[in-house]
RNA sequence: GGGGAGGUUCCCGAGCGGCCAAAGGGGGCAGACUGUAAAUCUGCUGUCUACGACUUCGAUGGUUCGAAUCCAUCUCUCCCCA
């Protein structure tokens, strides 16, 4: 069985850092779990570790689509175990490091089917017309209709999962796993946690900074490069927030404000998200003095483990 | 100094005699999550010894069976005229 180190946590927890320095102690290379990271050109706004910092350790699934491309978590679950048996196969150990919670378990846990139906745009269109015309709550219906299980654990709002569940056309429920914490990997996860006021107050940090890096400019920019505003990743925190500043449409200030609030909430869903992994050792930054003791006490009970010599 | 508008639960903001612990939104908290996931969606949010009780709608005093809602005084804020 091939080991992982997986690190995970909200956003401006430090997890990239730690990462990095855990890296460095045990020979390892990094693999970035993040939706937003794998674009190029989306650099200061998905907060992409810069070349100094990553200290020449090796990372994966950074840049690796353009404007071009929407990619989601089935690539990515393809991707990652690419990289993993890469790493693997270089004698290295292959750390998992990210936010994105679903691409995150895509590759972490046994079973993670996404094969069944591939992302299917225009179908997807041809479905939301078809609320249109009939009016809202028609797909929930027809979900609800020819596949009961399914729609059961779908809310009759949650209009993305209906979407999506009427464009698989099968009933995936049947294929779910059983043991969903089961790991295909001789798995090691470690959690970043804070402080919930900490937290906040380092997220508000980081936006004042990703303006003053130019975030704007970036966001402009990116469109010059071809991104679709309506894409996916624009849809990406401190993107969307900045489009309707670019349009005129809202000012500065307020901008910035949205963007700390929507990081906020998404730091949130990130700790509920990670918070019922019952294998995760979690670690409260507040408890260690910077970054290296962090990754040390991880280095540490990794030995004591004897998951690493 | 004169005239007008108004002070509502963490915030904004409805309510204008009983159906009001008080709409709605925001925030906060909690949760869901299997190819859009930095997305999408849900629940809770005065206190308590909790199918009942208690304290709230600037303050005090009144009217009333009953007030956030009516009256009086006070107080504060905003706008207009001087």
């Amino acid at each position: 069985m091939k080991k992982l180190i997986a690190i995970v946590g909200p956003t401006a927890s430090g997890q990239s850092n730690v990462a990095i320095e855990l890296a460095k102690q045990c020979n390892g290379e990094i693999i970035s779990a993040d939706s937003a990271q794998v674009y190029k050109g989306l650099d200061i706004g998905t907060a992409k570790v810069s070349n100094s910092e990553t200290q020449g350790i090796k990372h994966y699934l950074i840049d690796i689509v353009g404007a071009e491309t929407e990619y989601n978590v089935g690539e990515f679950q393809k991707d990652a175990q690419n990289a993993i048996d890469e790493i693997t196969a270089k004698g290295k150990m292959p750390i998992l490091c990210g936010g994105s919670g679903l691409y995150v378990n895509s590759v972490i846990n046994e079973g993670y089917d996404l094969g069944l139906t591939q992302g299917d745009p225009k179908k997807r269109k041809e479905l939301a017309a078809l609320e249109k015309e009939h009016g809202q709550g028609y797909l929930y219906g027809i979900l609800a209709e020819k596949f009961p299980n399914r729609a059961k654990k779908i809310h009759e709002n949650d209009y993305q999962r209906i979407l999506r569940g009427l464009e698989m056309d099968a009933d995936i429920d049947e294929n779910y796993t059983v043991n969903r914490w089961s790991s295909p990997y001789d798995l090691q996860i470690f959690g970043l946690q804070k402080e919930r006021k900490l937290l906040y107050q380092g997220i508000d940090e980081r936006v004042d900074n990703m303006f003053e890096l130019g975030l704007i400019e970036e966001v402009a920019a990116a469109l010059s490069m071809g991104y679709n505003p309506k894409g996916n990743a624009l849809m990406a925190l401190g993107y969307k927030e900045i489009l309707p500043l670019l349009y005129g449409n809202t000012e500065v200030e307020e901008a910035k404000n949205t963007l700390k609030l929507n990081t906020r909430h998404f730091a949130k869903r990130q700790l509920t998200w990670f918070r019922r992994d019952p294998r995760i050792i979690w670690y409260d930054v507040g408890d260690f003095a910077n970054i290296a003791e962090i990754s040390f006490a991880i280095f540490t009970k990794l030995k004591q483990d004897k998951f690493i010599i």
